[in-house]
DNA sequence: CTCCTTAAGGTACTGGCGGTACCCTATCAG
DNA sequence: CTGATAGGGTACCGCCAGTACCTTAAGGAG
């Protein structure tokens, strides 16, 4: 055997490792720092001398296996880049990638400067760039007015789907619900910006 | 001193105001069943007696403070009735009372069993009632189309506040922020649905 | 007034957790 | 070869949820 003893790097990816598959095996209630540590072959010396809290494990050992993956789509119409670009969040927050994120969201409500580290993975850099190329692209073909490229149109979709999530439990949404935000609210918002009517559009 | 040994309804009253202190005191976190018995004036047992659960113990404590007050408003005009709802709801949220219910709502995320009692007091029934109405009024007033009466828009606003509240931190909204919610995005949703047209408004 | 059921009080305990202390030992740089 | 560094093992502290067991006050039935 080539045992040895494992140092740095090497006994750190172990860590991460057992952290991760505790994540998602037991959630983030159930990654107990000796669980980890027994699943790592290690003690929870070696762990606490890289991060002083669990919570800062739970972190790191997310983002170890977040991938990252920037969304990307061009179908041509704005409805389907819509419709497109919010399965892809659905799907990717209803996998156990997603339970993990959902999960450590609500278990660090009491630990304010993890929250900022994962609301920035939760949906804030490229997700929301996304959304804004989305909407910019559908203003040159003339699918929406300019007044429609505001981050707070741009940002609707995803809080939304945060909303149903939050509201109901855990399973993935059904389509449905995806293309009613995009039919009910998220059209009819972008045409309505067209309007810049303060007052209100009875009289006529 | 008539000190006596208190029984029943007086020591169960005794307990919820000790829980209720606690949690808004601590947290629900910090509300710790030792802590709620030593507070109360009696022992552990008077509560598992009552409560199976710390969970159980904490709804029942957020239930003993939440007032339930039905929001109602009428201004006259769908924008100032809007605004007028929205910023009750960024008060009682913001107040300790809503700490106290968004800190349980986090806290309750792996007991799916008491998410429901909770979800109903975070803004189900009446609040919602209350946005069905002011879009009712608004229709009736001419201000509104009659499309824009839908479960989903009348939740508009509420999921953006909550949305608002999950990505920023602990403290009130700024009032720009609730003033936007309206302007930028309820009332113009608003004027979309009048136009009732699937193909883009392009082509024009 | 007495007795007896009921429920409250007191205390101690189990088991699990996060986090720390201490000491032993393998590894690697010099 | 040697000494600093870091991993390994283990025991420990304090805190917590939940349980067990026994003592003691309260209140109703007779």
């Amino acid at each position: 055997m080539t045992a040895g003893r494992r140092r740095g790097v090497e006994l750190e990816r172990a860590i991460l490792r057992a952290a991760a598959e505790e994540l998602v095996a037991s959630g983030y209630a159930g990654m107990t720092m000796d669980k980890v540590a027994r699943r790592a072959g290690t003690n929870k010396n070696a762990i606490y001398r890289r991060w002083p809290q669990r919570a800062a494990l739970g972190v790191a050992a997310y983002k170890y296996v977040a991938d990252a993956r920037t969304p990307t789509v061009d179908t041509g119409t704005l409805r389907r880049d819509a419709l497109e670009l919010l399965r892809q969040a659905n799907a990717s927050w209803s996998s156990p990638h997603g339970a993990v994120l959902r999960d450590l969201l609500a278990a660090a409500a009491d630990e304010p400067a993890l929250l900022d580290l994962l609301r920035e993975q939760a949906g804030g850099g490229a997700l929301n760039a996304a959304w804004f190329a989305l909407l910019s692209r559908a203003v040159a073909r003339g699918e929406a007015p300019p007044e429609a490229v505001q981050p707070r149109v741009a940002a609707l979709p995803m809080t939304l789907l945060r909303g149903e999530y939050a509201l109901r439990g855990v399973p993935a949404l059904p389509d449905e619900v995806l293309v009613e935000i995009i039919d009910e609210i998220f059209l009819p918002l972008i045409r309505g910006r067209g309007l810049a009517c303060p007052v209100p559009l009875s009289a006529g």
